[in-house]
DNA sequence: GACGCTCCTGCTCATCTGAGCGGTTGGCCG
DNA sequence: CGGCCAACCGCTCAGATGAGCAGGAGCGTC
């Protein structure tokens, strides 16, 4: 881009003049061509040219706190239904998931209709989002997976689904079981139960729903931190990278079944991938390698994070 | 102007990009809607609202010395040719005159043309015009006034215009003599002389010139500290506010036929009148009554000047 | 002085764009 | 349940706009 205009002061001011006309009082060309007798085609290189030396300056954006940029830039590379990334530091996690729960409360807040049916996947971010949340639809709310406790002993996995039900005012689908239990008969045992098979018969109708997504390390994924050494070792021998409501991929994105897979209670990857759009809410930079598979298996449509870890995925890949 | 944007984040991501698309890369508002596959109206409709709502903004002008703006207001309102208004500090007088003497050469520069025939009146700021240029189309130099010794010695009236004919590369009008002389019989002897007889023939060819502007006040005009005292007061009576290269002006802009004609050597109203294009470089914002005068007379079509003045002049009248 | 070169200008024509209009939807009240 | 209001949407059509072109001025070279 040119730096200084051409020309002396006589056509900087007439340039500046010109332009103020268009841009800032919305003349037409052809009126300002009028005003200052000029051709029209004059009036047309004069703004040309004033946005080549920059005498004209466009700036997109607002002093707030989610960044429209990288948030067009994400969506825009991997293909998102909707993304939204938040400008803010990512030095004290509770902080940094309590604001991206804001952030994905008002993406939900304004997307979901009456129409759709809200599933939920089970991690601290869905919790996050559902006490962020103030306004919904009235639409059905699912529950997507069962839970796990969580080492802070903060588990509000049903409550979660029931809280966001009666803030939708729709109808709840939730149950208690937990995602992933000792063997698998005790699992098949647990689908029967009345409570899982009315909360999995829905997830079919399910149409949007938010998730985590979990890196396959340690303290990155609740399900890692609940296998057992061997199952870890196993399940990072067969390439599994990430993991998004117990549903394990490669790096690549490929889904991989598992042996774990019979022992857990939740939705599978067939029926994810039915749902229009499934908005996962990662954080931490550290997690980027698991967010990437996650957004190649196209699983997850739509993205909430903040800004470091948004640049570490278009950083790369 | 509204402030915050209609809609939630995905409203706003969207209507970024959209913005991005259009006023970044120029696309046009089909090509986008084709690509987010909306309508060319609903295109043009967001983009009118991130107008509205400050999502983008237009800024116009340089970080350079000229502000840009106050030029095209002043242009603007006194229907001026040019004007160029310069954003420097008005504490220093001299430095002040001699940013000015360079924006003014610029102008000039730019401005004058093989086909011109170039006036200069004699002020300080003309001096310092002349100091400043460095190029300028090989055009006839003719001097429009006698010139008074200024207190200070720095008496270079004619050097002013040898100089200036030296850049210009074409033929130099001056003639020595004083711009006020004790009585008309001497007025009128000099200027039968051959010298001045020859430069006074030149004004009705003069095309563009060049001059100061004074106030009928103490030291903000020559011609003033050089009067008598009862002229000084005969004059203020008449109504005298400004004075352009010894033509008298009342504060509505009228000229004055005044009892110092006679005695003095120069250009005459209607001659300066007959040129396209008189510049004027005054300073220092107590001139701004005379400044006005001058714009008034419609004698000067062109305007070299400094921030705190062009303001004074803006802000009535 | 002839030539080629570049820069600048304004034109034509196909395309793009804005103002205003009417239809539809959804919410709200009588 | 019907009717009203407001918001939103996409259409038409006249007017605005851009891409590309041709003419001409200025300029350096031979």
């Amino acid at each position: 881009m040119a730096r200084d205009p051409a020309g002396g002061p006589a056509q900087l001011v007439l340039t500046a003049s010109v332009a103020r006309r268009y841009y800032l009082d919305g003349r037409s060309k052809i009126e300002i061509a009028e005003e200052f007798a000029l051709s029209r085609f004059k009036v047309a290189r004069l703004l040309e040219s004033a946005r080549a030396t920059g005498l004209v300056r466009i700036e997109i954006g607002y002093p707030g706190e989610v960044d429209l940029e990288l948030s067009g830039l994400l969506q825009e590379r991997f293909g998102l239904c909707h993304s939204v990334v938040v400008d803010t530091p990512d030095d004290d996690i509770g902080s940094l998931r309590r604001r991206l729960g804001a952030a994905a409360a008002d993406l939900l807040g304004e997307i979901v209709t009456a129409e759709d049916v809200l599933g939920l996947g089970w991690s601290r971010s869905v919790s996050a989002v559902a006490a962020a949340l103030t306004e919904l639809a009235p639409t059905p709310v699912v529950q997507l997976t069962g839970a796990l406790s969580r080492p802070d002993g903060d588990d509000g996995s049903v409550d979660v689904v029931r809280d966001v039900a009666r803030i939708s005012g729709g109808p709840a689908y939730f149950f208690h079981a937990p995602l992933l239990v000792p063997d698998p008969a005790t699992a098949r045992a647990l689908r029967r139960q009345p409570e899982v098979a009315r909360a999995f018969a829905q997830f079919r109708s399910v149409t949007k729903a938010v998730v985590g997504i979990g890196r396959w390390a340690p303290n990155q994924s609740t399900v890692y931190d609940a296998a057992t050494d061997r199952e870890r070792r196993a399940l990072r021998r067969q390439g599994v990278c990430a993991e998004v409501s117990g549903v394990f991929l490669t790096e690549a994105g490929d889904t991989l079944p598992t042996a774990l897979a019979e022992r857990m209670i939740g939705v599978s990857a067939a029926q994810l991938r039915a749902m229009r759009e499934v908005i996962g809410v990662p954080y931490d930079v550290v997690k980027a390698p698991a967010v990437r598979a996650a957004l190649r298996s196209r699983l997850v449509s739509g993205l909430v994070t903040h800004t470091s870890l948004a640049r570490a995925l278009l950083t790369e890949g």
